[in-house]
DNA sequence: CTGAAAGCGCTTACAG
DNA sequence: CTGAAAGCGCTTACAG
C-alpha cells in the first residue's frame, strides 16, 4: 500500500505549518490572512503531490462524516433502486456521500443495517422503515439523528416523512374501474401492520363502499416475502371460490408482476378477461400486449424531497416535515395494433 | 445531538484505563490476561451503556476502514442493482460495508465518484469501468488499491476482473437462430471501444461467418444515452434498407427493450414477424405473450466471487484473478395459451 | 495483570 | 501573517 500524501508531506515540503496548509487548502486563506506567497506555494505542492483530503481524519475531527446511511428494503427492487439514484445524485450536490443496506422487510436485518450505519457515523438517515422497527426508528430520533422515513411511516412517531397519498391511490384506481363498470373488484395486498398497505386497503374499501360494492370478501392479502407458487395458489383459490370477480387492483408493483404470471400460467387474458391495474409501473406493464394501467408515484420528487428534508434538519432546523404526494392514474387504452 | 458513547466513558465509570476496555471489547482479554473480573465489569457497563464502537476513530487508526468502494454505471438500472445487492450480501459476511457512486459510463463522472471514494478510503474497488477510465484504474493500481473490474475490463490493464464469455454469448444466441432457419441476421450494439461489446459483436459476426452468412451490413450500432425516439430511427431506417431481415439479437438489456418498445409501436411481432434473442431477462421478457429467449448472465456468480476475489486481494495476497463465466441461452416457445 | 503514551490525519482556538 | 498544541476516539507497542 503506497503511502497516502498527508498536510504534513505538503508542510514540510514548502516548508509551513500543517495549520497553515489547512487552512489554504480549506479556502480559509482569507479570513486568516495568509501571504499570497505561501498560499501560491502551498497550492502548487498540494497539486504536484496529489494530494487528497483524508475525509475519515476530518470526520473524526469534525464529527461529522458527510455521509447518509440509507436503509431500503431492497437495493435490487428497481422502486428503491431508482430512489437510491435519486437520493445519491440529490446528495452529491451537497456534498454527502451514501451507505446504503438492505433490510428484506426483517427486523432483525433492519437492526443489522442499522448498527452498521451508526457505527460508520452517518450524519442522518433516510429509511424505508420495515414492520416491526419502529422501536429502532425511535432509537435513533432518542439520540438526535436526523431521520426522514420514506415510503412508509409509524403514526405514532413525531418523524419527518415523505410518501404518497396511497389511500387516494386504490381510491382513485378502485373507482375509475366501477366507471368502467367492474362490480366485483379484487384488492391484492400483503398482509402488514404498514401504514401504506393499510391506507391502499382503506383507499380501495371506501371506493368499493361509496359505490354500494361489497369488499369484505374481495380483499386478498398475501404474506411478505412469498414466492411465485404461493401467490398463484392465493390467487387459485380466491378465483375458485369467486368466479365472478371482474376487475383487480395490486397493490405494489411485486404483487402487480406475480398477478401477472399468474394470469399467464393460467392463461386468463388482462385486461379483456379481467380488467387490471398495477402499482408503479415498469417495461413490463408497457411492453404486454395491451399496455396496462397503473397507479404512478413521483418518485424523482419523493427521493429529492427526502434528501431536502434531511438537510434542512442537518443545518440545524429541528422542524419536522410531513409530506404526502399525490399519485398519478396511468390509463391506458388497447393497442392500435 | 446526544453525545455518543466512548471507551473512555466505560473506562472512567469502571476505573480502569482506555486501554483495557478496549482490549476487553476487542476479545483481547485473553492474549492480554485480563482478569476476569474486570472483563465481567467492562462488559456490563459497555452493555449498560448501549456501547456502539465508532468505526470512523478504528478507521483512522487502524489505516483501513472495511468499506468496499462500487462503481457501476447506474444503481437503479436492475443488473446493476441486482449486482449491488449480491455485493451488499457476501462484503457484510466479512464485515465490510458497500460506498456507491453511479458513472452514467461518464469519464468525468467516474473520475468524482472515483476520488469521492478514495477520500473515503475504500479499502478495495469493485468497478464496472466506463469507456475512457484506463487511465483512473490504473491510478489506483500504482497506488497499490485493491482493484477488481466486472462486466468489462482492460486488456492492456494487469488488473484482476471477472466478466462473461461475451463472446460466447452472442455466438450462441446467434448460432440458434442461424439453427432456426434465420439467414439475416441483425445484432444491435453499442457503439463504444469496450470489451464487453467488442466481444459481442465479435460473437455475433463469427456465428453469421462460419455458417457462410454475411453481416457487415446487418450491424446496427447505438450510441450510449441514446434515447428512445434515436433507437426508433436507427432501427427505422436500417430496417428500410433491410427488410428481409428474419432475425435479431441484442447485446444489452437496455438495448433488448428498446428493441421492443420500437416492435410494439411499429407494429412488429416478437417472435412471429421477427425471430428475437435479448440480454440478461426481466419481467418483460417472462411476461410477452410468447415469453422471450435471451442470454442469461450468472449475476451470483459474478457478484460473489467479485467480492472474493477483492478480499483475497485485502488479505494480501498480490494475486490477479481474472475470470470468465459462462453465460446460458434461455430458449422460450410458444406459450400454451 | 494494568496504565501511560504515542499516533492515525485532520481542524481550530490560541498565542505571538 | 504564522506556528505550536490540543483533541476527535480508537489501537497497540511498551514499561512496569
Amino acid at each position: 500500500m503506497e503511502k497516502r500524501v498527508s498536510l504534513k508531506d505538503i508542510a514540510s515540503r514548502v516548508g509551513v505549518s500543517v495549520a497553515l496548509v489547512s487552512y489554504v487548502l480549506n479556502g480559509k486563506e482569507k479570513e486568516m490572512r495568509v501571504s499570497a506567497e505561501v498560499v501560491a506555494k502551498v497550492r502548487q505542492a498540494a497539486e504536484e503531490m496529489n494530494y487528497e483530503p483524508n475525509q475519515i481524519a476530518r470526520s473524526l475531527r469534525m464529527g461529522a462524516t458527510k455521509t447518509i446511511g440509507l436503509v431500503v428494503a431492497d437495493i435490487s427492487n428497481p422502486f428503491f433502486g431508482h430512489l437510491a439514484r435519486i437520493i445519491e445524485d440529490e446528495a452529491f450536490k451537497s456534498g454527502y456521500t451514501v451507505i446504503f443496506g438492505s433490510s428484506d422487510e426483517d427486523e432483525e436485518k433492519s437492526a443489522m443495517v442499522l448498527r452498521t450505519l451508526q457505527n460508520r457515523q452517518a450524519d442522518g438517515y433516510i429509511i424505508v422503515p420495515s414492520e416491526g422497527t419502529t422501536r429502532q426508528i425511535s432509537g435513533l430520533l432518542r439520540k438526535k439523528r436526523p431521520v426522514v422515513l420514506v415510503d412508509r411511516y409509524f403514526p405514532e412517531l413525531n418523524c419527518s416523512h415523505i410518501v404518497l397519498n396511497n389511500y387516494q391511490a386504490t381510491f382513485d384506481a378502485t373507482s375509475h374501474l366501477i366507471g368502467k363498470g367492474c362490480k366485483r373488484i379484487a384488492l391484492v395486498a400483503y398482509r402488514t401492520s404498514l401504514i401504506h398497505m393499510k391506507e391502499r386497503i382503506r383507499g380501495y374499501a371506501e371506493a368499493m363502499s361509496v359505490s354500494g360494492l361489497p369488499w369484505e370478501d374481495l380483499l386478498i392479502e398475501v404474506e411478505f416475502g412469498h414466492t411465485q407458487a404461493e401467490t398463484d395458489n392465493a390467487l387459485n383459490k380466491f378465483l375458485e371460490k369467486n368466479r365472478n370477480v371482474d376487475g383487480m387492483v395490486f397493490s405494489n408493483n411485486g404483487l402487480s408482476l406475480g398477478g401477472l404470471y399468474y394470469m399467464q400460467k393460467y392463461c386468463i387474458r388482462v385486461p379483456r378477461d379481467l380488467a387490471f391495474i398495477g402499482f408503479d409501473g415498469g417495461e413490463a406493464f408497457d411492453l404486454y400486449p395491451t399496455p396496462l394501467s397503473y397507479v404512478s408515484q413521483p418518485l424523482e420528487e419523493m427521493g429529492r424531497e427526502a434528501v431536502k428534508i434531511l438537510m434542512d434538519q442537518l443545518h440545524g432546523t429541528n422542524r419536522i416535515t410531513q409530506i404526502m404526494l399525490t399519485p398519478t392514474l396511468i390509463i391506458r387504452e388497447a393497442s392500435p395494433c
